[in-house]
DNA sequence: CTAGGGTTAG
């Protein structure tokens, strides 16, 4: 191997900070025609394809592929394929599926492989299912590939359980890649059954005790809601590593069970682990929860001790965790110094100035987002609706309702409407708070009936409370705070008849008007860290 | 020399 080509090779296994003078060196070298061996250039594709940059990939390959005398080959194309498959471009994949067939490496079991992840990965799942039947010596990569295509955005997961089952007959053997994408999968659409099945197999296999495949297990339990049977996991193994802490930690957060989750920060540090960026955002989530400010303050040292990384994750974490815990201040310094935001930190900061009573102020941070070309998403109007609804704004709401749908084409939520329902309520419009409702699926109208209803009584309309509080009635299984404010209404209305039946209705559930009662949160006697 | 998986924020 020539200098250059050497050298160009040392600096792609740099870090990418410097990646706009490693590709002067490689367009160099490439002009200055030095790479005269195929399987030159397959390295520097696989070089390039490593670093996730997959349309330099497709770049360099055309220029190999222009280059006399020397071609592409079984080693090649895989990298092409993938890289095509990570760029969503068909055109390509196809194109170099029927290039490999005319060269005839198309019964190349990596070359297949590839195939098969491309096809899948672009949604092409019949494609992907055809080379995949056709193939002939398939490996446990073919298999593992297979059963991923089966699990993406569609989640078949009967499908993959027969593939699974079909592979187990075949006798390949799976390892501890198919574990965790058969784990991963049955976590994300709820398959416990499944998911035990193959708890077994890897007990049965003696796969226990291997990490990757022991987290997957773990998040999978966790998912599940069995944090449990995750502990019992965690606790079962002999070396962790710092995804596993993360793992269990975030499970207790998860579960809302923050105190527990700071508890293994202890044991932690204990055990000389030293959390990481994940570690903190969960512990920053935790601190949230618990609207503990001593306690991520805490954390927040630890950031700055033990010289994590201050990324877009944790910034946002530790701004979420001090607006929750009233450090309003802090949150907004490290708002402002930040120099690169996105449309979490923005939408945390917007959420937390309208909670804190700065409404105004929050919305203005969301003309800001919107003019730095910051595009928001669905929270993000959740949180500006909140601000509106809070300030009694009903202009500013009714203008942010129409452009989210209009110009940002974000369907509205239950939490949008309902908000806006509470917005118009408030003014005083209530029938047109009334037409809102009417676009909500029935099954999720109560909170706005029971907004409306109260508005209506404010207002004294009658009328509309009328129709409102039938409307509830017919809703059925009412709590008794509904009843409450039914009969509440009723009297208002002067409907004494009304009130009574509405007291016997309340009586038929088994309930009775219980005395208010708030509960406050008195500072923990828990020693925390 | 080539193909396949995984934790975190609103």
């Amino acid at each position: 191997m020539c200098v250059p080509l050497k050298a160009l090779l040392v600096s792609l296994k740099t870090p990418s900070h410097c990646t706009k003078k490693l590709d002067q060196t490689l367009a160099q070298t490439i002009i200055t025609g030095l790479i005269y061996t195929n399987k030159a250039w397959n390295t520097i594709l696989r070089a390039y394809s490593k670093t996730n940059k997959p349309i330099q990939t497709l770049i360099i390959y055309n220029h190999f592929i222009q280059s006399n005398s020397i071609y592409p080959d079984n080693y090649t194309y895989p990298v092409i394929i993938s890289a095509s498959a990570r760029l969503h471009c068909v055109p390509k994949g196809k194109e170099t599926h029927a290039r490999v067939v005319k060269v005839g490496v198309d019964s190349d079991l990596y070359v297949q492989n590839a195939l098969i992840y491309f096809y899948g990965f672009t949604g092409l799942l019949r494609d992907a299912r055809q080379v995949f039947d056709t193939m002939c010596g398939r490996d446990v990569t073919s298999w593992n590939t297979i059963i991923g295509c089966y699990g993406g955005k569609t989640s078949l997961r009967t499908e993959m359980m027969i593939l699974f089952r079909g592979m187990v007959c075949e006798g390949v053997r799976a390892d501890r890649i198919t574990m965790v994408i058969l784990l991963t999968v049955c976590g994300q659409s709820r398959g416990l059954e499944f998911g035990r099945v193959i708890h077994g197999y890897i007990v049965k296999m003696g796969m226990e005790y291997e990490l990757n495949v022991e987290n997957a297990l773990l998040d999978f339990y966790i998912e599940m809601g069995r944090i449990h049977m995750a502990r019992e996991i965690f606790d079962g193994m002999a070396e962790k590593d710092i995804v596993l802490w993360n793992s269990i930690i975030h499970g207790y957060v998860k579960e809302k069970r923050p105190e527990e989750a700071l508890e293994l920060l202890v044991y932690m540090e204990n055990e000389l682990v030293q959390p990481d960026e994940t570690t903190i955002v969960s512990l920053l989530t935790a601190c949230s929860s618990l609207s503990n400010l001593k306690c991520g303050r805490h954390i927040h040292r630890i950031v700055l001790r033990n010289n994590i990384k201050q990324d877009l994750f944790v910034q946002t974490a530790l701004i979420n965790m001090y607006f929750k815990c009233g450090g309003l201040e802090d949150a907004m310094i490290i708002f402002f110094k930040m120099k690169h935001k996105d449309v979490f930190t923005w939408t945390t900061t917007i959420e937390g100035l309208a909670r804190s009573g700065f409404e105004t102020k929050a919305l203005k941070l969301f003309n800001q987002m919107e003019k730095q070309g910051t595009r928001p998403n669905e929270a993000t109007f959740v949180s500006t609706l909140t601000a509106c609804r809070q300030a009694g704004l009903v202009d500013d709401g009714c203008r942010l309702f129409k452009r989210m749908i209009e110009v940002y084409e974000i369907q509205p939520s239950i939490e949008h409407f309902t908000s806006l329902v509470e917005l118009l309520s408030k003014a005083g419009l209530l029938h047109q708070a009334e037409e809102f409702i009417s676009v909500i699926v029935p099954q999720e109208r109560l909170i706005a009936y029971k907004t409306l209803l109260s508005a209506c009584m404010s207002y004294s309309e009658i009328n509309l409370g009328l129709k409102i509080a039938d409307k509830l009635l017919h809703l059925g299984s009412l709590s008794n705070e509904v009843y409450v404010l039914l009969s509440n209404f009723y009297a208002e209305a002067g409907l004494w008849y009304k009130v009574e039946e509405t007291r016997k209705a309340m009586k038929e559930f088994n309930m009775r008007k219980q005395t208010g009662v708030s509960y406050i949160e008195l500072p923990s006697s828990r020693k925390l860290p």
